[in-house]
DNA sequence: CACTCAGTATTACATTTGTAATCCATACTT
DNA sequence: AAGTATGGATTACAAATGTAATACTGAGTG
């Protein structure tokens, strides 16, 4: 299976503006990221380029403007984070995690039917 | 509520050993780490060092040797972890990541009735 | 009492990450 | 053609992290 590079707190944040849509110039990107952080558009400019270098973007060349775009899918990258995060909280063992997540956490009871609903067509 | 320290993946394998059981000496963490990895003994002691700085260990002085135990419990480790994690990965929002992980994960027949059954009883 | 050994404390150093600033080249302006 | 502005490339720099090594100190040993 590919393996994804791994992708940093602060360069997820780009990669989802890019995820959401994509290609973009380094310019669309800054300008959608202004609402969601305040960092410096050379901030963004060197999490692109950190991101091409570790092959999780890569871009076109339109004259002098760069348009870049994801190598490697959403999918793939939760995947490969929620791997190393399970590995880490629980050993690597799922359903530890969704015992301790059902007890934890708060579900509306919609939520609760739909999850339920989910179950029924896993054991099919 | 009260805030846990941020654990690396380094320090987290330490810390599992002594959420494991407690109080042991370095020594005693560094011999039941043997199996797992192959660190330096010195490494050890240095994560413990950072542990114990950052709160989330203490120790108990006998003679000449510390017998450290955990400040913080699993639980809220795990807890707080998962914050970060949900909020990377998902904005924060828990159904998205269950539904995600009830698609994508292997679950046994068994495995699943018994998160059926954990939601049936959340549901009451 | 001097020496050694075992633990602890301090220091080391490369890499990664967050957060930019400065330098460089070229396309447009005058 | 020279000057300016804009976007990309390079460099910066502190904190966190992984991974130890060296220095120090007191307790037991000869």
């Amino acid at each position: 299976m590919k393996t994804v590079p791994h992708i940093t707190d602060a360069e997820w944040e780009v990669m989802k503006v890019l995820w959401n849509q994509s290609p973009r110039t380094a310019n669309e990107v800054i300008e959608a990221m202004q609402d969601q952080t305040d960092w410096k558009p050379k901030t963004i400019r060197t999490l692109l380029n950190r991101l091409t270098q570790k092959q999780a973007l890569s871009f076109t060349q339109e004259n002098r403007v760069y348009a870049y775009f994801p190598l490697v899918s959403e999918g793939e990258c939760v995947k490969s984070e929620t791997q190393s995060f399970l590995k880490r909280m629980y050993g690597g063992a799922f359903k530890p995690m969704l015992v301790n997540f059902l007890k934890e956490e708060q579900l509306s009871e919609e939520d609760i039917k739909e999850l339920k609903q989910l179950l029924e067509n896993k054991s099919k």
